[in-house]
DNA sequence: CCTACCGATCGGTAGG
DNA sequence: CCTACCGATCGGTAGG
């Protein structure tokens, strides 16, 4: 009997429902670990200790570590990209959008965590060469999300809403870089909520590129 | 001297002038590797093939991979803090501190490429687990180089000179997020200097920070 | 006896 | 889901 159909049949008898909520599990143990150790690092015999079963047993329910990391980052940068470019296309001067851009990632940060954590800690540029057909497609993501920031910046210069030397993709990197870098001191049991901090960050920013009133 | 002493002097000198300048060419070569791969992924065999030697010579030069990631970003890091520290120690008022530290973090980027973002780019707290005295003085170095940037926003804060409902701490992390994701994209043949990059983020933080006077 | 290596192979561990 | 095991690969080291 194949893998697929072992797969299914066990989902008929126990219930596809047990079996998603074991990967489920899994993904949350393995996330833990990724996120402490860093993919490259972390083995899959510290994700089958951390989810209380056997390092074989992990096999039955994913391929292997590459999918568990690509299941596990997979969904919530989607959620991130769509979240960009609905901001990106809303209403409002670029002032509030990249506020809400700011926030809007934080919480995301937030509420997937730590799988965005997992996955910004790995440089994709980095990850085994690999052009599958998951890699094109996190890197278009990458690419609509960056375009999205960068968009939203480029359209305040544009406006006159926002002043800088610097171009939009530059100004967006520094925005990015000011947020992504939260994945090495950020804790969700920490002293501030993602979202204080997504305003405290997003203040700062935001007085820096609006043009001053003249006076 | 007998002839014989002076024969040794000589090879040992005109020798070790050759060893330490063989150990900055594998240092160079290793550094390129370990950018490009990170340093779990990269293998002795790929610095040794960079550097145009037999992989187990590398081991006459260096006890191993780790001596070579130390030993090419221990002095960098070293550099950097004593450059924090002298800031943080200077005349003038936050505001000026805080911006000398960015300029100076971006040129030492720039000056030890690509040493710091080799260092940058590895989670230290995640480092095989070593509690040797070069871990224990590369977390000190870390440490000082946290309090010093804390320290200027503090003072900043403090004086009124910087307005934000934000603590030191979160500031400084800010801050340096935004020059240290640059380890993602920024590259030495860019179509920007380290320097330029650096005052444009500069202004953007201290406009964004700087009390702006009552209208 | 030291220097700068090389070809071959070790022990240990990873994913599977 | 486990026990036993593989093929491959890595960092590091032996003798010459």
């Amino acid at each position: 009997m194949s893998k697929i159909s072992a797969r299914r049949k066990i989902a008929r008898e126990a219930g596809a429902a047990d079996y998603e909520r074991k990967r489920q599990e899994i993904i949350q143990a393995a996330a833990a670990v990724f996120r402490d150790q860093g993919l490259g690092n972390a083995t899959m015999d510290e994700v089958a200790k951390r989810a209380g079963l056997d390092r074989a047993s992990l096999y039955y329910y994913f391929t292997g570590k590459r999918e568990l990391f690509r299941e596990m980052v997979g969904a919530a940068t989607n959620d991130n990209v769509e979240m960009a470019e609905a901001i990106a296309a809303s209403q409002g001067d670029a002032e509030s959008k990249l506020r809400q851009l700011i926030i809007g990632l934080f919480r995301s940060y937030e509420r997937h965590y730590p799988y965005l954590y997992v996955y910004l800690q790995e440089d994709m540029d980095r990850l085994p060469s690999d052009s599958s057909a998951w890699s094109r497609r996190i890197l278009d993501l990458n690419q609509r999300f960056d375009s999205a920031v960068t968009g939203i910046v480029g359209e305040g210069l544009a406006s006159g809403v926002f002043t800088s030397n610097g171009s939009p993709k530059l100004i967006a990197a520094g925005v990015l870089g000011m947020c992504n870098w939260s994945h090495r001191w950020f804790r969700i049991d920490g002293p501030r909520s993602a979202e204080e901090i997504a305003l405290i960050f997003s203040d700062i920013v935001l007085r820096g590129l609006v043009s001053s009133p003249p006076r």
